[in-house]
DNA sequence: GTCTATAGATTGATAGAC
DNA sequence: GTCTATCAATCTATAGAC
């Protein structure tokens, strides 16, 4: 593997890790066993090297999820999948973790893979929604974006309340409220 | 006010808006108005100021929310009024926030009032849960403490969908999917 | 209690050899 | 393309005067 691409992985695991101001690009050089000025050859500086490593992370995330709500099975099942999906709770969500950093959101090209990520679930998970709803699964009359949006949001949230509590055991708990909440909307 | 209240205040201020890597003990004494000798004589560093200031942080969260819990209403409307409640969306929030910084949460002292202020929340509201099903409001044989998770859950994700989207309009549209998904719950 | 001076380490980046 | 050397700025903390 090429200088460039150990560059992005390692800072894709270092930014994951310990965030954007947390990450310094010696410490990404360190890991990929790279040096400065290969660095600074292949990309800008910092900004451009996270913002390089986060779209790649992003991309990857979405593939993931897609392959759940894409696949086979009721609009509940496929929600369900999504919410019990296997996560490393306490290492917490590769994209969501970022929201929190002021000069990642305070940057539009750093900010874009978040905006895209979350964007994109938020509308795929109300398809699956609506789906639902129109073959009778799901009761109508609830706003299929809103029940997304509120999915999306337990997970995230989930990874909070988890590693503030320092195990993974509120992450399932919240989950598992969704999916109850979601199972009552079938009933 | 004297300088160590100045350096507390000021701390809360920057470790809600930077994080805790994000704050360097030099920023908040500029904030303060206070020199290094005076930071270091109040505190031991910069990790015993940060937590004595999200320690008030939090006892100022808690105190909020059992404002509205412990107010009256039925357990439906406590319930919407803590998910409904005015916040700094875009500005996130001044506890949760600090669940994906990895110094902080390895820290026992430093993770304290998050665990805390998360586990107290968690239980609160499924005490209003369990007190809506023995009314008869919201229908029993789902765990209060699941569904009070995921509304913790939601609130937190929310911010993180707002700040991803650089607008406060997903925080809402989450939370008001959890109102919607809780008022199904009594039908 | 509060100040200034100072310290060693680290940050993000540039220069220039190879 | 990759390396080492160097840079000014900042980080967290300590020392010691007042």
């Amino acid at each position: 593997m090429n200088a460039r691409e150990r560059l992005v992985e390692s800072a894709q695991d270092l930014l994951w890790e310990r965030g954007y101001v947390g990450t310094s690009p010696r410490a990404i050089q360190d890991r990929a066993g790279a040096g400065q000025g290969s660095m600074y050859h292949h990309f800008t500086g910092k900004a451009d090297l996270a913002r390089t490593a986060l779209q790649r992370t992003a991309d990857r995330e979405r593939a993931g999820a897609e392959g759940l709500l894409g696949g086979p099975g009721t609009a509940l099942e496929r929600l369900t999948a999504y919410l019990r999906r296997e996560r490393e709770v306490l290492r917490g969500c590769p994209v969501g973790r970022h929201a929190q950093d002021p000069d990642l959101v305070a940057d539009p090209d750093l900010r874009a893979p978040l905006e895209e990520t979350f964007g994109w679930l938020r509308g795929r998970l109300a398809e699956v929604v609506a789906e639902g709803q129109q073959a009778g699964e799901l009761r109508p009359g609830v706003d299929p974006a809103a029940v997304a949006s509120a999915v999306v949001a337990t997970v995230q949230g989930g990874y909070v309340l988890a590693r503030s509590a320092g195990r993974p055991e509120p992450f399932t708990e919240a989950t598992e409220g969704a999916v109850a909440l979601l199972t009552a909307l079938t009933r």
